[in-house]
DNA sequence: TGGACATATTCCCATATGGGTATATGATGA
DNA sequence: TCATCATATACCCATATGGGAATATGTCCA
């Protein structure tokens, strides 16, 4: 197995800084394909091939309208990579599990209580 | 070019559906690796390389123990992530940004108002 | 009807992935 | 010093990516 497909879900298709900026632009509202290529100054072909990867993940729907197709963002999708992440938020809000940190604060803790530099000290 | 490098970026490194289970399991403490590969029934070789992924973009961090490698979590990367993704919780929270949905309601406000049928229908 | 405009699709290519299997490196204990 | 455990690395492979260029599809207007 290669790497799992962008079409895969959210998270893959999200991982494409391009299809970020693509969604951050939607999410001003709705626009046509050549809005984007001229914002995003990328080539149009790729721009199409970005957009039939969020569309096919759900992240954004099209409508069409004459001879344009209007894209406009869904942000459902991201509710279940915000959900995953968010279960580590106390991981970086927290110094809490930087396990060496709090190892190192119980050293010096217990060395102005005991008062005796005994131990081994590797960074 | 191809797809960006998995270690480009937390993005990158956090589609791969294996690398979140690891991080979900050192959410829980630090852990040697050969307790991953028991806990993940995967390869010894597969969890070194994705713990190798995930130590180039700094999401874990290891500690040498004897002959074992203690891998501990970093959520820190992850906070880009988090604060990405969380510009577009509205998106998700409030049928809001719903084109379609505001636009029907509004003509039906309208129709409700004006009491005539006129316009084209089409999904 | 033909041409310009808007968008999508197809083909080609270099690249690196994730899995598998085998092997290297390094520490421990007899 | 040698065998064993713990982990990392190297190699091989199928796969599909993202970009580029060319072309197909479809709509509107003269």
């Amino acid at each position: 197995m290669a790497r799992a497909a962008t079409t895969a879900d959210a998270f893959n298709a999200v991982a494409e800084p391009r299809r970020r900026q693509i969604l951050d632009l939607l999410a001003g509202g709705e626009r046509p394909v050549n809005d984007l290529v001229a914002l995003l100054d990328l080539a149009q072909p790729l721009v199409s091939k970005h957009l039939r990867v969020l569309r096919e993940v759900g992240l954004v729907e099209v409508r069409e309208e004459g001879r344009q197709r209007l894209y406009r963002l869904n942000g459902r999708p991201l509710k279940s990579i915000h959900d995953w992440v968010k279960t580590f938020e106390r991981s970086w809000t927290e110094r809490f599990n930087r396990l060496d940190v709090v190892l190192a604060e119980l050293r010096a803790e217990e060395l102005s209580t005991t008062e005796n530099g005994a131990g081994s000290d590797d960074e």
